[in-house]
DNA sequence: CTTGACCATAACGTATTTGTTATATAACAT
DNA sequence: ATGTTATATAACAAATACGTTATGGTCAAG
């Protein structure tokens, strides 16, 4: 079974490859802004920021409050929940091998592994 | 300054962002395997799956060594490594603001349920 | 009601990604 | 040598990503 097809994962990962998109994410660690404030630091044009907002949205990784005529962007937990979900199976899987490591004179000795 | 523009990072999340090189991750974390093992359970050519690996490597995810015609490979720490002290930006701000969230309600209510 | 600020969406060009087929290279077996 | 297996690379087509300009909608202020 092949299992990996994960749209939801394909989101995250994809809204986290963009270094745009990365660096609205920093600033928000340093709590809410709006648009126009996020789109402030760059030389970007505004629909473009919302474009990138959008895929940050979609990802789980901002929501938006509106306001009046502004929307206020926060950070969510769902989009990194799901990423952090995803990447403990190779944190795990790393981990295993290097424990590997510290036994692997006895494994030479009681002979070779299932393949 | 806007700080975010790292090309190992974009490299790693970007490979991430595709099932398929998610789901060769995924078989790795049972172990090496060769290009043909990893091929083997994808309806998708060679060649796909050589340029899917390409990806994987350039991103510090895997690493691979040559034994006679094979290329064996397996997980790398490299990769997933960068990609964790990234994150951790964001899980911190979002605990912060968790904390934040259980000071506010406790300020406004002295003693509401707890969701 | 009109104006202006804030934000979203559509239309579009270009670069990148992802698959394909065809072919090259290197080692191994006959 | 010859053929076969394992893998990489080049050339190409289709889809997607990312930016732009142009424009539309909503709210707030004068």
């Amino acid at each position: 079974m092949i299992q990996g097809a994960d749209a939801n994962l394909d989101a995250a990962f994809l809204a986290l490859a963009d270094p745009t998109r990365r660096a609205i994410l920093a600033r928000l660690t340093q709590g809410e802004a709006t648009v126009m404030q996020l789109a402030e630091p760059f030389e970007m044009t505004q629909p473009a920021i919302s474009r990138h907002l959008k895929v940050l949205e979609g990802a789980g990784l901002i929501v938006r409050r509106a306001e009046g005529t502004r929307r206020h962007c926060r950070l969510s937990d769902t989009g990194l929940a799901s990423v952090d979900r995803w990447l403990e199976l190779l944190r795990s899987a790393l981990s295993r091998n290097y424990d590997r490591l510290d036994g692997l004179l006895d494994a030479m000795n009681s002979g070779k592994e299932k393949e």
